[in-house]
DNA sequence: CTTATTATGTGAATGCGTTCACAAGAACGT
DNA sequence: ACGTTCTTGTGAACGCATTCACATAATAAG
């Protein structure tokens, strides 16, 4: 169990996905699981998953593979989803409105409690209950509230600001739907969601990879 | 110019980033730029920006750096952002309904040329001028439309089924949001964007990375 | 024309994630 | 009980991306 180890970005990536497979097995009332199988369902090698696994602990049993229940269990416990989280999403563009709507997010225990924007009219107006703030109170709202995670959906020239305000509240981890590169102190935690790129990356393979 | 060599995944992401860069930079009007200061903008080492541009060949210019403009048009025909491309919509839910109103995609010239959907009462109607076929026609339309991309935007457990049925319609290019791994040929080009699985990588940042 | 400065391009070194390979352990049938 | 089969856990080998370091070259100033 090599403990104090620093688990790579790859390794946490993979581990959600071990979540979601596992969380369909234990519906599925399969009691255990391989890593053979693991891997099989999502193209990668058994090597690999029992590496990742290993990092933290080891709950698997030789000849028979990883108890289902327990593992999904020690996953969430990792991932931190055996508890909520509140999230604000900011900006009701598109984008801000959709997130406000997709489920799944709710059903992970990513509790979305509070929306800004900038517009007076959709300000006082509400989607799914909750009601759209005055970006120009987001610092106040934000501490009030104790929201842990905050989703940028705003245009690209306007994230920055936001992002420091967010900071400035203390939050520690933001979404990143704009197209910028975000510049924070390395304490937060950042992560891009940039749609636009990842159309790019499949035209390069569309065209072959060249000129 | 190593050419014949085959090009990461990393430094193809990063070729985006350097496109979008160089985009802002040609508006501001700026003649060249260097590598480090492309690399100060987003966090990278100025010997990692001349490394990725050199698998292209060598454009930039000892003692003054890189032409902004003509590497900007390098990197689109590298990227094959020089044209256009018909993109399909499968899923007319909260983010299908996101995805076709954002303009980005329409400025980098990904052209959205139909929206499906299993549902009757949104089969007809229409979102931003673009009508909402049915989806039991996909394949047929696809075909006939000439799609080069294929975002699936439908609950998971209906995704391998419209992944298949894009294939059948010799699409090479596909981009799910779908919480679930598609099983497609290798011919196929596949990116993910699962947003549960970012909050979830922002969650075990948050945790300490324990549990 | 010469010197100082700036910045590219790239082989070599480094670091890190992935895969290999195998010893060790557990279950199961005979 | 014993051998066969299955599967974990992990040190070692490997491969690939990143970083280093420097020769090379262009500009600018005097």
């Amino acid at each position: 169990m090599p403990r104090n180890r620093r688990i790579s970005e790859s390794t946490v990536r993979r581990l959600s996905i071990y979540y979601r497979l596992l969380s369909g097995l234990e519906k599925e009332g399969a009691p255990t699981v391989s890593s053979r199988e693991l891997a099989e369902k999502e193209k990668l090698t058994p090597a690999q998953v029992r590496k990742d696994l290993s990092f933290f602990g080891s709950f698997g049993t030789r000849g028979l593979g990883y108890p289902v229940r327990e593992l999904r269990e020690k996953i969430a416990r990792i991932l931190g989803l055996n508890r909520t989280w509140n999230v604000a999403v900011v900006g009701a563009g598109n984008i801000g409105s959709a997130l406000v709507s997709y489920k799944e997010f709710q059903k992970q225990g990513f509790l979305i409690k509070l929306i800004f924007d900038n517009d007076q009219r959709k300000i006082g107006s509400s989607h799914k209950g909750i009601p759209v703030s005055d970006v120009s109170h987001l610092a106040d709202e934000l501490k009030a509230h104790h929201i842990d995670i905050v989703v940028i959906a705003v245009p690209g020239p306007a994230a920055q600001g936001v992002a420091e305000e967010a900071v400035s509240a203390g939050v520690r981890a933001i979404l990143n739907f704009a197209p910028v590169s975000l510049k924070i102190p390395a304490s937060v935690s950042l992560r891009n969601e940039n749609m636009s790129m990842e159309l790019e990356q499949l035209s390069y393979f569309l065209v072959g990879g060249n000129g």
